[in-house]
DNA sequence: CTAGGGTTAG
């Protein structure tokens, strides 16, 4: 609150102690309730003190007043202490005394309460109900919630509210959405709280049509101008995917806060990551910074959650300029100190290529939790720096954080990655046995990986046939891959049926296999494979490239053209003949990434004339930047080896440092080595 | 004097 109404407050204090109210108790817990209300616990804490005698609704005045300012243990003190001058608690009390309990995790303490609750007969009280029920669900007992809610004698809006989003913090939102439905058929009509834990419900769901359900009805209550009921529909909205409904609300909203724009910019920052294919990532990656700038143009300041959304985006673009910028920002606004926005940073400068960056941030933060451990592991790993993940993990574990199954996909795959079989299966030992970690897919995709980086393709089958889960297009794919590269073709074609029963998703996949089986003149397995893209609707895969040079990205299309003679295609010629000159040699194995626009045709790419989209935006880069600067692409599919093994003589030729990274790796090459140790490539 | 809600990282 503001300091003219703490003013106020002081004097009309002084005006009771002069005029001599102040033996008034009922006037006197007024005051304390309104400094609290001002944030001023100091001198609501005087007052009390001051106080000759107290009744409980004073007592509680202070607690509720410490609560609301964050000081919840200070509330349990004073609860405690009242207990102890022999007070009785109301119901009131015994449910803000459960809210400090459930903000401070202290589940003995809730637990004690409830104990008395029981002992009394009182669980049937609304008010001590609903505290009960939420005070077990932030303690992640959701049986102990429903239990709470069920025993109410007379179930209000807020029971049901609480109930409701009880269900969705402890992952079952399918329950809580149940339960809704549950609440209108009794009649209970929803306040604008309800509709927005709901419309929460359905984001975690992505159920957009229970979700735009939800949107009329608060239409029809009249809360859709409710700021946190209209934000978190316009999340619910870009959640499931539905970019047009989020933004014609987002456009109708006569107020905004900054939770707004947060949205926004976070629903499109999770698009970008998880996009489908990472063209459609590119889109909506640089629309979300369209809209960060936008937000600051019309005064708002960033918070932490603007930067860390802001900095994911910027590491699924490589826009490590831009990047730059919002750490500069973060560094002025004292926000870097937050540790998810120092781990966003982190993942940033990871995801860009500058893993000196990135372990600087790792070093300076003040605070690391397991995910900032994590993410310094997996940017270890992914830069091929295998040794250095390794001792960090040691490192983590020596400081006693706990890794969990993310934390091992990282250590594994640095084993992996650097042909660690022994320590890579001791690693999947501990993580089973001391851990108690149940192996997830990825685990397995690890293990088998390791054994095929070394050629022992056997005993990745091994592996396969011993797995709990069932292997996934990913696993049988690995395994191809590895058994192309060594030859064992009866294997590969094993895996091969294998893969077409389980109708993949992935449309990189297919060209796996149809690279495949051209290559074997299989001809009848190639019109096979051709026939199942087109009944399972594979999406085309379009060969794109993109990279963003001083804050503008440009983007690049597989060249299939003869004849071209700019700049960028005479820079490549050049390469070409020179990277000849110390030994490249082009593949001539069929290169099929390459959908033609309006046919399904396939186009093979002879790179002495046409070229691959990667290498079109690396000579553009070569052309748009100073001579040391490093050259950095982002793919919307697989690298082929060719392209690999050329880029490998571009960076020696240019001494630059290149980094492509593509649908599935990170590659950095420099002096013609990759991180990637040339197991990167799927094609 | 009281209970329930919207946006961040691996």
């Amino acid at each position: 609150m503001e300091n003219s109404s703490v003013r106020g407050v002081a004097s009309i204090h002084s005006h009771i102690f002069k005029t001599g109210f102040c033996e008034e108790l009922f006037l006197m817990t007024f005051l304390v309730n309104v400094y609290a209300k001002c944030g001023e616990m100091a001198s609501a804490r005087k007052v009390f003190d001051n106080l000759p005698k107290r009744n409980v609704v004073t007592w509680t005045s202070l607690m509720t007043g410490y609560i609301h300012n964050s000081q919840p243990e200070f509330a349990i003190d004073i609860f405690k202490e009242m207990v102890e001058v022999g007070g009785y608690p109301t119901n009131y009390t015994l449910g803000i005394i459960l809210n400090a309990c459930s903000s401070l995790f202290d589940i003995e303490f809730g637990k004690q309460i409830h104990a008395y609750i029981i002992k009394y007969d009182i669980e049937y009280d609304a008010s001590i109900g609903n505290a009960l029920c939420s005070f077990y669900s932030k303690c992640r007992c959701l049986d102990m919630a429903i239990r709470a809610f069920q025993r109410i004698e007379e179930k209000n809006v807020i029971s049901w509210t609480a109930v409701i989003s009880a269900c969705g913090d402890n992952g079952n939102s399918a329950m809580g959405l149940d339960m809704f439905v549950q609440m209108l058929a009794e009649g209970v009509e929803p306040n604008e709280v309800t509709l927005t834990s709901v419309s929460s419900l359905c984001c975690t769901m992505q159920a957009l049509d229970a979700g735009s359900q939800v949107h009329s009805l608060s239409i029809k209550l009249g809360y859709e101008s409710d700021l946190p009921v209209a934000n978190s529909i316009m999340y619910l909205y870009l959640k499931s995917g539905c970019i047009s409904g989020a933004k014609k609300l987002f456009d109708g909203m006569n107020t905004v806060s900054l939770i707004t724009w947060n949205a926004m910019i976070a629903g499109h920052a999770e698009m970008t990551s998880h996009a489908d294919d990472s063209l459609s990532a590119y889109i909506c990656g640089t629309e979300a910074l369209k809209i960060f700038h936008r937000m600051q143009k019309s005064g708002l300041k960033p918070d932490l959650y603007t930067f860390s959304s802001v900095l994911s985006i910027c590491s699924s673009l490589v826009a490590l300029e831009q990047g730059e910028q919002v750490h500069a920002q973060t560094i002025k606004t004292g926000f870097l100190s937050d540790m998810v926005v120092g781990t966003a940073l982190l993942n940033m400068y990871n995801k860009c290529g500058s893993i000196n960056r990135a372990t600087k941030t790792f070093l300076e933060m003040s605070t690391r939790t397991l995910i900032s451990w994590t993410s310094m592991i997996t940017a270890f790993a992914q830069n091929g720096h295998s040794q250095q993940a390794l001792e960090i993990f040691e490192d983590m574990r020596f400081v006693g954080i706990r890794p969990n199954k993310i934390t091992f996909v990282a250590v594994l795959s640095a084993c992996s990655q650097a042909g660690m079989v022994d320590q890579g299966l001791a690693y999947y030992e501990m993580m089973k046995n001391e851990y108690k970690i149940i192996p997830v897919m990825d685990h397995n995709a690890c293990m088998i990986d390791m054994f095929v980086r070394l050629g022992r393709v056997e005993e990745a089958f091994d592996f396969i046939k011993k797995m709990d889960l069932a292997p996934n297009e990913f696993i049988w794919s690995i395994l191809i891959a590895g058994c192309k590269s060594q030859g064992k073709l009866e294997l590969a074609f094993y895996a091969a049926e294998q893969l077409l029963e389980l109708k993949p998703k992935d449309p990189e996949i297919y060209f796996l296999l149809l690279n495949m089986y051209l290559s074997a003149e299989r001809w009848k397995d190639v019109s096979r494979v051709r026939k199942m893209m087109k009944d399972e609707k594979v999406n085309k895969v379009v060969d794109w490239s993109w990279i963003s040079i001083r804050n503008k990205v440009y983007a690049f299309k597989a060249d299939t053209k003869k004849h071209h003679n700019d700049e960028i295609a005479k820079l490549l010629v050049d390469l070409l003949d020179r990277a000849k000159a110390i030994g490249y040699k082009v593949e001539t194995n069929l290169e099929m990434t390459v959908h033609d626009e309006n046919e399904e045709a396939i186009i093979a790419l002879e790179p002495a004339h046409a070229h691959h989209s990667e290498k079109l935006a690396v000579a553009f880069g070569l052309l748009n930047t100073s001579n040391e600067a490093q050259i950095r692409v982002n793919k919307s599919i697989s690298m082929c080896s060719d392209c690999h093994n050329f880029i490998k003589f571009v960076s020696i030729l240019t001494s630059r440092t290149i980094i492509i990274r593509d649908s599935k790796k990170l590659h950095k090459f420099d002096t013609g080595q990759c991180s990637c140790k040339d197991f990167g490539n799927l094609v």
